[in-house]
DNA sequence: CACCTATGTTAACGGTGATAACATTAAGTT
DNA sequence: AACTTAATGTTATCACCGTTAACATAGGTG
């Protein structure tokens, strides 16, 4: 984990603390770490991270910053060589929400979920450029070239279309979408869900 | 809390802890509770509560069947005076799931989220007539009265109408639905959602 | 070099879930 | 009624948790 000459002090103790805790976390599959077992795997005490972070929490909202930049990842790559504002594009961006939750279940938690600090996840959320804006964008641009008339309401739409798939999400990710339906797909749900919202009022 | 002659057994300390279990999620309003405070609200030692519940988990998932009758009497109450299989129905089903979730913020989350055992949550779910099979029933009627092409789908529409409550209902709950549109409102979205899904291939 | 600040260390505190060893009572058998 | 046993309480204890305090070491600046 990167240490400088001197054996005493660490040199870049913070960063390597969040990328401890980070890679802590995708290996156990849960957000629910300790202080303790991050000093370990960086090789240092465990009082020594609060020189870096106030608190637990601290460290977790570092480490969410990543998880941003994560699922931004799978979205870019997702949306790469497709025609933005089609409807292939929506799907693609859907799929990619869907994958990232399953893929990376802890940090998926970890972004949404109500443990410790509420403001800084929503800080966190609209601080970058976010998947939001971009599902906005191509619902927006969706819009103008098939529903013109529906064009004011691509922020209610998109607000929507995350919940869905939010919905999706979720219950995939603590394993309940298949509770009732144990055929239920969630790809397959989300694109019926996304057809359906966006011919409503046709 | 209901003790017994003997001041020594307390004589119904299972059913009293599961109430008082209960009743301290509820009061401060997170499910992120003790042994030793549900203890202390008995009046009994933390280890006893161990004579009943094999561990902590345990004792939250006994809290969990409660929330299952808890939100079946919202769904009662919502639909008592309603013509079943309507689209007023199914507006008052999905408007009770959102006011449980945020009346009830901690039985909810204790209800849905992914901590401890997974299949006894599962399990409880599936378990008595849930809310779930409501919606089912509701929409199936609502399909065979205006939608007789689509009757086979009512299991796939209930299961993704749920998904879409869930998801602004989880968005709700964890504060994060008015995240990028501060106007969003959980009901109206709902609503909106549930006559897209509803008509959707028309 | 002297000093200050940043950043490590070990020691300790109260609280946690959980177990072990022991105490008390209720219930059943003779 | 007396003895046994199982159920269900108790206190003592464990390892671990987040966190703070007190102390140690290094690097940078006068």
């Amino acid at each position: 984990m990167n240490q400088s000459i001197s054996p005493y002090h660490h040199g870049d103790l913070r960063n390597c603390a969040i990328i401890a805790a980070a890679e802590l976390i995708e290996s156990i599959g849960s957000y629910d770490i300790t202080i303790s077992q991050v000093a370990k795997r960086v090789g240092v005490s465990t009082p020594a991270l609060y020189r870096h972070f106030t608190d637990k929490d601290a460290l977790l909202t570092a480490v969410r910053e990543l998880t941003h930049l994560g699922i931004m990842d799978y979205i870019t790559r997702a949306q790469a060589d497709i025609e933005h504002g089609t409807l292939a594009h929506l799907d693609a961006l859907g799929s990619a929400y869907l994958r990232y939750a399953t893929d990376k279940k802890a940090f998926f938690g970890l972004m949404w979920e109500d443990h410790g600090d509420t403001e800084s996840r929503r800080a966190e959320a609209r601080a970058k450029r976010t998947g939001f804006q971009v599902l906005h964008e191509a619902i927006e641009l969706y819009l103008q070239r098939h529903k013109p008339e529906s064009a004011g309401e691509s922020l209610k739409t998109a607000t929507l279309m995350w919940s869905t798939a939010h919905g999706i999400a979720t219950l995939q990710h603590n394993r309940m979408l298949d509770t009732f339906d144990e055929d239920a797909d969630a790809h397959t749900l989300l694109r019926t869900a996304t057809r359906a919202i966006l011919q409503s009022g046709e």
